[in-house]
DNA sequence: TAGATTGTTAATCGATTAACAATC
DNA sequence: TAGATTGTTAATCGATTAACAATC
């Protein structure tokens, strides 16, 4: 495994090609070829090949990925099987969707516990996950290995939490709110912006005629 | 407004100008500059005026921008305003919670309806949306000017409701499901993939280290 | 063996950055 | 006027695609 200096771009394809080779795995496909893969992805088969081999060498002349092995390089790349742990800001209703619904698990990360300042839900379980007051979020830290906080808080509260969780030593943060997060040096952020992709559809709604042509 | 086959990074990146100017605009800053956009979003001076440039003249030597001008600028290119509409496929806690708390309105959509199997919710409302029986989307479409169909189904769910919604000739998809859509020549995805996302994260999350000094 | 398909080098294409005249 | 900052052209950088020898 090679892995240095890996472009975001090819990064960013490395998710996509783990999700459709657990889909190919699950119809009991053996191998795939380069082509077959850029045709399910729309990328050439070119591109698929350049991006493999930035990490190793995985197929076979004439044969091309077996998609079990292909899949298993993948999952490792992106540190599936690290044991990850997660905590989780803001209970509402999309911290309890996610908790309920997405499947941490299966991308390696458990979720140790909820923080909110309801006084109402604390001391509750959510999907078996249990919701602490965020007062005591410091000494949770403390106390347990953390690599992921989780925010999905009100927006005007983001920003406070942020420094706390960065202050706490907490690297990554996955962020749901609608905030341009500020770049730390010491914590990597990874943001869902519903709105921003909302408003890239309703981009080419307008302009979709023109579009569709090509 | 020239915009003609704007590269698709620049129309990304419009969605975070917005949010950033109408973040100015709450603080009542007059006008700003190409360096402090830049500073603000992590991008450079150059690349913003790239930017703004492709779609007019927007700016003013020695001054910067009008944040209240660009913000109406930048929202009408990405048609808000335009009147957009929706209907919501799946009403599980992603259904629910989008419903619930996300802003269409302010980006300029009405949730006109939402569709279910779930029998127990049919007939109901949710944040003020009728949840239908999905066997009466069909008419539905046919006497509702439809934009956009939101795809909060189950992932085994997705495909034939996807065929059912191209078909009814609605135009573009905000899918939510973790599948891989293949592409349709009369219908624009956007995806919100929350594992490809998590997974990008979790790539940082071992070579951290490496990655933090640069 | 013949056909298929990889991994990689070179060529192309596109996007970002730098530079600067124009001008508020 | 002097300083600041735009819009745009040119230069650079990076990413995608094409081509092909190697080989299963």
């Amino acid at each position: 495994v090679k892995d240095t200096n890996i472009p975001p771009n090819v990064i960013r394809r490395m998710p996509r090609y783990l999700r459709v080779l657990d889909d190919l795995l699950d119809h009991n496909v053996e191998s795939v070829s380069s082509r077959q893969l850029g045709d399910i992805l729309d990328l050439t088969a070119s591109q698929i090949r350049q991006d493999f081999s930035r990490f190793g060498e995985f197929g076979q002349q004439g044969y091309g990925y077996n998609v079990a092995l292909l899949r298993d390089e993948v999952a490792s790349i992106l540190g599936i099987g690290a044991n990850r742990t997660a905590v989780l800001f803001g209970t509402g209703n999309l911290g309890r969707a996610l908790l309920n619904n997405f499947n941490f698990k299966k991308y390696g990360f458990r979720v140790l516990a909820a923080f909110d300042v309801d006084t109402t839900v604390v001391g509750s379980e959510i999907a078996g996950v249990p919701v602490y007051d965020i007062g005591e979020f410091k000494e949770f830290v403390r106390e347990n290995k953390v690599d992921v906080a989780v925010l999905t808080v009100p927006g005007n509260t983001t920003a406070p939490i942020v420094g706390e969780i960065s202050k706490a030593g907490i690297k990554s943060v996955w962020n749901f709110t609608n905030v341009e997060l500020q770049r730390l040096s010491n914590t990597y952020f990874e943001s869902i912006h519903f709105s921003d992709s909302l408003l890239t559809l309703g981009y080419h709604l307008v302009r979709q005629y023109e579009y569709s042509k090509e």
